[in-house]
DNA sequence: AAACTGACGGGCG
DNA sequence: ACGCCCGCCAGTT
């Protein structure tokens, strides 16, 4: 469980800046399609301590339609926005992440053990 | 111990 | 596009 937790922190340190992915984009590439709520869990336990990587771009984690639906787990319920801006993401007149322009999907060998 | 709670996603009408 | 409902599963009550 802490190592499944390992895992997504690995897939999120690899999202490049400017780009954006899903919950369930993290869980299906782990192979564990039909949990992409433990990659919520796993990026809230982040905040919680921060034994692990404090620097890790959770920002860049969005829901499947691009909304940002972790923004109040954050410092402010604004930064989560403020960061993905600053970094060149784009935003549509809703107020959902570009995903046609933005997403990333985790590819390669970082899902390895 | 049982129930509730989500940083979720998919299917259906 | 939208709302609703169901499956999922570790934490918290």
């Amino acid at each position: 469980m802490a190592d499944f937790f390992d895992r997504v922190w690995r897939v999120v340190a690899l999202i490049p800046e400017g780009r954006v992915t899903t919950y369930g984009h993290i869980a299906r590439h782990l192979g564990l399609g039909r949990s992409a709520r433990l990659v919520g869990h796993a990026l809230h336990a982040v905040g919680r301590a921060g034994a692990r990587g404090p620097d890790l771009p959770c920002h860049r984690v969005v829901n499947r339609v691009g909304e940002l639906s972790g923004r109040l787990r954050f410092e402010t319920p604004t930064v989560m926005e403020e960061r993905l801006r600053a970094e060149g993401v784009s935003f549509l007149d809703d107020g959902r992440v570009d995903l046609a322009r933005h997403l990333w999907e985790p590819r390669g060998a970082e899902s390895l053990p």
